[in-house]
DNA sequence: CGTCCCACTTGAACACAGTGCAAGTCGCTG
DNA sequence: CAGCGACTTGCACTGTGTTCAAGTGGGACG
């Protein structure tokens, strides 16, 4: 058999894009070793474990997010830019939010994009723990954002690969939460004009949730005498 | 053999120990026989799948949050009080924030929630969409910043599921993250401290994060005119 | 009181996923 | 050219979700 014919980034790579086509939970290591072109097993010699794969696969997406230069942007916009980023990211993989709850993702991609959230805040005047909360703040609100559609895209593809018709399974299930939510007078209410909002501008929400929470940060400088 | 011995109450309520107890790469169909003291696969008649039994302990547990009389509360008091016992909540329960990002948890004890979350920000002021939008943020907020701690608590249960020392892989984790960020200036500043402010109160980030996002909702009410 | 029905339980069995292992198979080095 | 060792492979084991045919016993009905 051939030599050399696998190597770590290769791996890496081919991963990101299954998990993007198939989602976390069609992620398996056979189906990886036929889109490499190789047994499954020979995955192993080179990244030791599923789990340490995708580790490695989710700090591989962190080095895509652009890093603003602090030097000629204010803190406000430079914060601005780097959470559409992340939440772009995060939308284009949406299974690295899945990823974040069970597996520990920590590595020098990640390191980087904390270490210039953490230098925008303290841009902005934010001085030792009141910067990391800040940052973390605006950092977990993105990763919240990002979980209930990547809980809805999960979803999907789960009924896309059970076969049938995922179609009919999709309908039901909606109906059924329509026919929950109509029991309660405030949701019945905003129903379908919420499901429209949606489906015209889906990051207006975020938009919205983002710009409330720079203000609040501003506030608090204030606050604190800035 | 006896009958009715099971009721899908008992089992849900059983799943919820399990899942606490375990988390949820613990849960499953034996393991939770096991503990009902009967075969694992009796409890598929009464709920069908682990995913739909997933589901309904998800939503059970949205019952026990309290919801603030909102005749008597005015509403930035009662958003803190729902945060605050939404994310103790999902301290508790910390599988639930997994199994957020890959089933669709949505039935009648969140929807409740859900509409009095609503209730409040209507109360403040906001209308249609500004409403959800402002509901949403707080929501999202509470979710990502839960899901930190329950990586952590799914990945120090799984260590001790594997056998052996967890005690020295997960220093060696620690010690592998701790290298990476000292490779960064402002994250190796905060190492220390950083470790030692989450050690003493966990939950400041997340108090100081709800307010900051409070401050910019009440800030954006101003700006609309109330 | 007997008997029949069916709500409920059970154990065996299947499919598939992660992974360890022993046996290769080449390319490079001496 | 011989052999070492970096890589690859197929087999097989374990654990998990789920299906299914075969019970089993309590209550309804005659």
């Amino acid at each position: 058999m051939p030599r050399d014919t696998l190597t770590r980034e290769q791996i890496v790579k081919t991963a990101i894009d299954l998990l993007d086509d198939e989602g976390l939970e069609g992620l398996n290591m056979r189906a990886l070793g036929k889109r490499l072109g190789s047994a499954a097993t020979a995955v192993y010699w080179h990244v030791g474990s599923k789990d340490n794969l995708i580790t490695l696969a989710g700090d591989e997406v962190w080095q895509q997010i652009a890093l603003p230069d602090l030097a000629t942007t204010d803190w406000r916009t430079a914060a601005t830019q780097m959470a559409t980023d992340l939440h772009a990211m995060l939308t284009r993989h949406s299974w690295l939010v899945q990823a974040f709850g069970s597996y520990m993702i920590f590595g020098p991609g990640k390191a980087r994009h904390d270490d210039h959230g953490l230098a925008i805040y303290e841009a902005a005047g934010f001085t030792g723990a009141q910067a990391d909360q800040a940052a973390a703040t605006v950092f977990t609100f993105i990763l919240g954002n990002a979980l209930v559609p990547a809980a809805a895209a999960s979803f999907t593809k789960k009924l896309g690969r059970d076969g049938g018709n995922a179609e009919a399974l999709m309908h039901e299930s909606m109906a059924k939460a329509h026919e929950i939510a109509a029991q309660f007078p405030r949701l019945r209410a905003r129903l379908d004009t919420a499901v429209a909002d949606y489906a015209t501008a889906p990051d207006n929400t975020f938009q919205f949730g983002l710009q409330a929470i720079l203000d609040g940060l501003e506030a608090q400088l204030i606050a604190f005498g800035h």
